[in-house]
Parts: C-alpha cells; sequence; structure tokens
DNA sequence: AAGGTGACTAACA
DNA sequence: ATGTTAGCCACCT
C-alpha cells in the first residue's frame, strides 16, 4: 500500500474541493489556477464543471472562483450572478456592474 | 454501458 | 493583433 499518493483520477475533484475551501475570505481566484494547483494545466473545464455539481452538495464557495476576466460564468439560475456579487461585497470585494472583480486586486494565487 | 456536454484556459496559425 | 483548435476529467442522459 504504501507508495506515494496515487494520483487517482477521482482525486482531481477531492483536490479542487480542497482547494476551493482553502481560498482566504475576501479574495479571489480562477479556475485555470486551481487546476493548476490541482495538478492539471488545462483542467479548468473541470474545476467550473465540478463546481456546478458540487457546490450544490458541498459548502464550496464558489462565489469566490471567477474565470480569467474576473466575470462569473456562472449559468446556474439557482445561483445569480447577482447573488455572487452579494457574496463577494459581503466578502469586502468590489464587484464592478459587470460583475467584473479586479485580480489584480484581490486575486489570490495560492 | 457509452457518448456527449460543460461554471475554462492556453497555445497555434 | 485576432480567430480558431485542442485539452482536461467528471457528471448526466
Amino acid at each position: 500500500m504504501v507508495s506515494l499518493d496515487k494520483p487517482e483520477l477521482t482525486n482531481f475533484k477531492q483536490k479542487v474541493i480542497q482547494i476551493v475551501k482553502k481560498i482566504p475570505r475576501g479574495k479571489v481566484t480562477t479556475y485555470g489556477t486551481v487546476s493548476t494547483l490541482a495538478g492539471n494545466l488545462r483542467g479548468a473545464r473541470m474545476v467550473g464543471g465540478i463546481l456546478h455539481f458540487n457546490s450544490d452538495k458541498y459548502d464550496l464557495p464558489w462565489h469566490r472562483v471567477i474565470n480569467r476576466e474576473g466575470y462569473i460564468s456562472i449559468k446556474r439560475l439557482e445561483y445569480p450572478k447577482e447573488l455572487q456579487k452579494a457574496l463577494l461585497q459581503q466578502e469586502g470585494i468590489e464587484v464592478s456592474e459587470g460583475f467584473i472583480v479586479n485580480l489584480k486586486k484581490y486575486g489570490w494565487w495560492g
């Protein structure tokens, strides 16, 4: 058994979840960053997909995860961008009218 | 069971 | 500089 941590496929999901939950309050990050930290450079799509399914099952601060433009690409009507904007402002993050966040200012890099 | 879709990003032409 | 193609893996039908 042993061996080193076997990079199990489904582990990526758990890894992403752990990273997302690790994002400090008042900061935001991008899918690409999380995917990279999870071990996959081009796994950004998975991060979005994972949050899509797990945000509803787990308590993931999905509102702290946005696309590279600092814009919320969310498509879940159950979690409208409007809600995210409120959540981000609640964390002390400024959100532009276009739901854009300054990653330069609030971007968390791990 | 297998195929297709997806909350994206980066690289190439 | 912009536009298009390719890649990642899990969840849904």
